[in-house]
RNA sequence: UCCUCCUUAGCUCAGUUGGUUAGAGCACAUGACUGUUAAUCAUGGGGUCCUUGGUUCAAGUCCAAGAGGGGGAGCCA
């Protein structure tokens, strides 16, 4: 007999027939006469009843259900004459296919808080909130995919290991073979990287946008979606030394098509998981109202989260440039007030958190997308606009998240690009083959950059990144 | 990396001004109970009070250093 999976019973049940169902215990109770068994297998949120009448079961051979157990159930498929169900399974015979001590089974069926979990990452998956949260992270990588492959983009492998080490995008880890008690060194006492596997200094990628642009330059349209790497020190609920990014790049996109893109993705993932994770969704959003009943007056959301899913899916996104937003936040009750650690002062510093939660939170209460940033304040390969302070950047900033997505038109012309990159002081020939694109039929084109875990955390509700990701990666920390 | 708060039973947490044998709820074990919904009720077992050092007649409680974690900031996606 083949088993039935728990979510294709609840969707679609066919009363009185005889099925098997493989699954996880998540409680057990009852009393002389029957028990109750709450049985998971990860395919939906929701569990089955089991039945177990005693006539059929001794307690002793019901002992070994207990919380974790993974047990096999054949039985008949029942109206419920309880309340909290339609339906539940009448067992006609229960196997053990791997028992969970009770007392050392870390999971109770209670609530437990999101940092015990953490500490065991191999179980979690096991409880509700998380089995919700990495369904969804499925449903939203698939659409990803089915985004761009409706629009005829080409999903394109970057490497993982680069020897580029001139993206500049952060704090690189660095892959080796040599032997780290006997570092060969030359003549002049610097690393010698030439019996190395790769014959030079190599590390994890940061980025793959570069590589991303070359084959936008013959595809026309494509993107990435795969591990990046930042050995950045950074411990916050918003940051990973290991997360997934998303990167499309566009021949023949200038700025205003990258913005619209950017904006038309987000609806559509949105959309999507709206439309196909009801059931998750519906739990995490319960579990997000109690969260927010803990906090202050002041600091509790204003929307809900299927309401705040809803309202960024059918409202326009906000446009506005760096210049503009700066006369805003000059402008501001809490600038005047002296409300802001980083008083807005003049044109040309790099916005603060503050700043952007100000424009995104307060002032416009929606998605902002800034663009035409200051030059100084951003990469080196973002096309120079024609006052030649601003260069075509944008940022997509979203309520609670920051900055979801970051991107820019491309500078395609050589001459501007080559001073650029000496201005801030990169070496040249370790970018021939990136350069070589902007010698040899070069175009206008754009890309962005999507934190797929920060996303993760705008569509799930949950407030810190490692519970979006299965194992996370952060400093100090790599178990599991 | 900086600021700040926290660390007491398997989990969540209380522990007053330093003072006898450190508590509760849940979990677990045993028993009761005719359909439960994180079942309920009764009884019971369970402690490196994060670590090290110091102050004191006396430290879970005060001081110092270290470790781990939360929140905020910086860097960014």
């Amino acid at each position: 007999m083949t088993r039935t999976k728990i979510a294709a019973i609840l969707h679609n049940p066919t009363l009185n027939q005889q099925i098997l169902v493989k699954a996880w215990v998540r409680t057990k109770r009852g009393n002389k006469n029957v028990n109750f068994i709450a049985l998971n297998d990860g395919s939906t949120i929701e569990n089955i009843q089991v039945v177990a009448e005693s006539s059929l079961f001794s307690d002793e051979s019901l002992k070994d259900v207990t919380t974790g157990a993974c047990i096999a159930v054949k039985g008949t498929l029942k109206a419920s004459q309880g309340a909290g169900q339609s339906v539940e399974l009448e067992a006609e015979s229960i196997e053990i296919l791997g028992k969970a001590d009770p007392e050392t089974y870390p999971l109770q069926p209670k609530k437990h808080s999101l940092e015990f979990l953490r500490e065991i990452a191999h179980l979690r998956p096991r409880s509700s909130t998380f089995s919700a949260v990495f369904r969804i992270r499925h449903q939203l990588s698939y659409a990803v995919h089915t985004f761009f492959h409706q629009k005829g983009f080409s999903y394109i492998h970057t490497p993982i290991i680069t020897a580029s080490d001139a993206e500049g995008a952060g704090e690189m880890f660095q892959v080796t073979t040599l032997d780290l008690n006997k570092i060969p060194k030359d003549e002049a006492g610097k690393i010698d990287f030439k019996n190395d596997f790769f014959g030079r200094q190599a590390n994890l990628t940061v980025s793959g946008q570069l590589e991303g642009e070359l084959f936008a330059m013959a595809l026309g349209e494509i993107y990435t979606f795969g591990p990046t790497f930042r050995a950045e020190n950074s411990n916050t609920a918003r940051h990973l030394a290991e997360f997934w990014m998303i990167e499309p790049e566009m021949a023949f996109y200038e700025l205003p098509e990258n913005m619209a893109l950017a904006e038309e993705f987000l609806k559509y993932l949105i959309s999507y998981i709206l439309e196909n994770c009801k059931a998750d969704l519906d739990f995490l959003a319960k579990r997000f109202e109690e969260e927010e009943k803990n906090k202050k007056q002041e600091e509790r959301a204003e929307m809900g989260l299927l309401e705040k899913l809803e309202f960024v899916r059918s409202n326009d996104f906000v446009k506005l440039t760096y210049t503009e937003a700066i006369e805003i936040l000059k402008d501001s009750k809490p600038n005047k007030k002296g409300q802001f650690k980083y008083p807005i002062e003049k044109w040309g510093s790099d916005l603060q958190s503050e700043h952007e939660r100000f424009l995104v939170e307060k002032h416009f209460k929606k998605p902002v997308i800034l663009y035409n940033y200051p030059k100084e304040i951003k990469a080196f390969y973002m096309k120079q606009n024609p006052d030649n302070t601003t260069v075509a950047a944008m940022d997509v900033l979203f309520p609670g998240i920051g900055e979801i997505i970051g991107g820019s038109q491309r500078e395609e012309n050589l001459e501007k690009l080559s001073h650029r990159i000496k201005e801030v002081g990169i070496e040249e020939h370790a970018l021939w083959w990136y350069l070589d694109t902007r010698k040899f039929g070069a175009c206008p084109h754009s890309g962005f950059g999507l934190g797929f875990e920060r996303l993760m955390l705008f569509i799930t509700g949950m407030s810190n990144i490692r519970d979006v990701i299965p194992f996370p990666r952060t400093p100090q920390n790599a178990d599991f």
